[in-house]
DNA sequence: TATCCGTGGGC
DNA sequence: TGCCCAAGGAT
């Protein structure tokens, strides 16, 4: 396999092919010399890990209106920026982006680092993120290696090691890639095949610019990479969640600032443990003493457990919440907006 | 190093 | 329906 070929192969199809997105400079435009704002280059990528672009892109056009520049988000109040990236998930990226905003915006005169060094050292950026920003914004002849990537190279390469353990040496094959030349355009050109073409079921081999190149598909079942080693079954859990109304407000609490939804407004519920709660646990659980009545119950899947979170309804005063517009319940999590809804079906 | 951390869409 | 997956990072 030629290496150089398949680059220029795989570049002449991105020039015809590239995806329009907000974020990004075409090929043309950035070969008459415009450039990507890496501030929008770094809030795309992050918005991006492990979410799809159809699910960021309205995330993406929202944050760039409200805060055009990282400056701007830097001084931003923590709440307000939490409560824009509800239903994104992962919030610890939420966290990361307004402390990276602020060491932006304090440390480095509001201006991004241009070395794949500077910028792996914020808060929030990755080997894959430090990479990207390099390569998109600045250039740089970075190694860009995400999932589809891995899994581009895992094809290519018909790579019979599975992921995770695979990973180095996806990357290193990645690695033998790169050139000087056109570094962001080869990026996102990987990126676009993976994701267009070299998708991780059906994959399009017949549209495929350097199908020529492949291992996996002269295999017969390209499908079949990368190979992955099993998962383990995700636990059940569950909880009590209280909606608790006062006239036309509910009661809200702001969860502690680490771990699984850290940071966020949410209902008021119980802990979450393996087995289901009795009517006396539930009520001794309550934020306050009022009328409870049972309103059904959600579930929903998080990455590692499951959670079924059996719902309280009732009206009346609690202590140490923040009460909350019945109409403005958009700054929370899908899981709570999801048993608010649950809880309020009969008012909303 | 292994685990934790959301969400929604596709099949 | 249940499972897989998506432009990963922090600890």
């Amino acid at each position: 396999m030629d290496p150089d070929l398949l680059r220029a192969q795989l570049l002449a199809w991105y020039d015809l092919n590239a995806r329009s997105l907000p974020w990004r400079v075409g090929p043309a435009d950035h070969a008459a010399g415009e450039r990507a704002d890496p501030y929008r280059v770094w809030l795309s990528e992050v918005m991006l890990q492990q979410t799809t672009v159809p699910h960021a892109t309205p995330y993406f056009l929202a944050f760039t209106d409200r805060w055009p520049t990282v400056s701007d988000l830097a001084g931003e109040a923590d709440g307000e920026v939490m409560a824009a990236w509800a239903g994104l998930g992962y919030y610890a990226r939420a966290r990361n982006l307004l402390a990276c905003a602020r060491a932006v915006a304090n440390d480095h005169g509001g201006v991004f680092p241009d070395t794949e060094a500077g910028l792996r050292a914020l808060p929030g950026l990755g080997p894959y993120t430090a990479a990207a920003v390099g390569a998109i914004a600045f250039d740089l002849a970075t190694n860009v290696v995400d999932g589809n990537v891995e899994r581009v190279m895992a094809r290519l390469f018909s790579v019979e090691a599975p992921l995770p353990d695979a990973k180095p040496e996806l990357k290193r094959l990645a690695a033998g890639l790169v050139r000087d030349h056109r570094p962001g355009d080869w990026a996102q050109a990987l990126m676009d095949l993976g994701a267009t073409i070299c998708r991780p079921k059906s994959p399009l081999c017949d549209r495929c610019p350097v199908a020529a190149h492949c291992a996996a598909r002269a295999s017969g079942a390209p499908d079949s990479y990368p190979r992955r080693t099993a998962k383990a079954a995700r636990p059940h859990r569950h909880g009590v969640a209280y909606v608790l109304t006062r006239g036309d407000e509910v009661a809200l609490v702001r969860r502690p600032p680490k771990g699984l939804l850290g940071g966020m407004l949410a209902l008021p519920t119980s802990d979450w443990r393996d087995g289901r709660w009795s009517d006396t646990e539930a009520l001794d659980a309550a934020p306050a003493r009022a009328a409870w009545q049972s309103a059904g119950e959600v579930e929903h899947g998080f990455t590692h457990f499951t959670l079924t979170l059996q719902i309280l309804r009732a009206e009346g005063e609690a202590a140490d919440v923040i009460w909350s517009p019945l109409r403005d319940l958009d700054g929370l999590p899908s899981v709570f907006l999801k048993a608010a809804r649950a809880g309020l079906s009969s008012l909303l």
